[in-house]
DNA sequence: CTGCATGCAAATAGTTTGCAGTAGC
DNA sequence: GCTACTGCAAACTATTTGCATGCAG
């Protein structure tokens, strides 16, 4: 991060005090309680700058989703209400990080899973 | 599917016959070559509907990409020159297949990992 | 023949970019 | 003070949709 602005702080505070997995669209909705006359375009900015420095995770979709819970853990979509959940399982974690140095032709550094199904409410 | 047309069966060869995981444009201009008066929104609609009926699976990002191997395969995806490459390990894909059961909230029918990292040629 | 599927063009939506002004360091 | 960062509006691009016609069953 080259200059620490008001605005990436605000978004930062915001992204690791929630676990909605907001859209750029709900952080520039949220952040701008704060900071009134922010823009879409700087939200995206500073968004696409954190993904970069590994600072939160993108979840790709039709609309992107940022992730900033920094605790290691993977994700649960359901398919019929779209709802995302988080996943701790630590055995999970361990065994993907044994696995990711045998499984690839080159260097693996990161790994995301998704499960997919049907979250209690909609099964 | 309800109905079978021209358009669907040549999609579908197409996507079973490549690994390239193509995106919606690249499926459009390769079906074109077997029917010249095919239109992207006909595409769209078609792969929509193989994704929906788990023909193909599609893999999101900036362009969403389709999937035509019914293999089971995970994925692996370069962060500096963004090839995607296919994954084959058994053990992984049978470990995942019992930790989906106790994973969740709910009931996962399906899951999908993706591994970051460079591959040989970018290291 | 009936109505789902298609082609075309226009519309939409998410995201990106150019530029002039602002504010970290 | 230098220059990265921001806000604004316009641009861009992937995808969706409305509608008239075509073709599978």
């Amino acid at each position: 991060m080259k200059r620490l602005t008001n605005q990436k702080i605000t978004i930062l505070d915001f992204l690791r005090g929630t676990k909605i997995h907001p859209t750029a669209e709900e952080v520039y909705l949220n952040v701008q309680k704060n900071l009134p006359r922010i823009s879409q375009a700087t939200v995206y900015r500073i968004l696409d700058e954190f993904v970069k420095e590994n600072l939160i995770k993108s979840i790709p979709g039709k609309k992107t989703r940022f992730d900033g819970n920094d605790i290691v853990h993977q994700h649960f979509i359901c398919k019929k209400c779209g709802k995302l959940t988080d996943i701790y399982d630590g055995a999970l974690d361990k065994y993907l990080n044994k696995k990711k140095n045998l499984v690839a032709d080159g260097t693996v550094d990161d790994f995301e899973i998704t499960f997919y199904g049907r979250c209690k409410k909609c099964s």
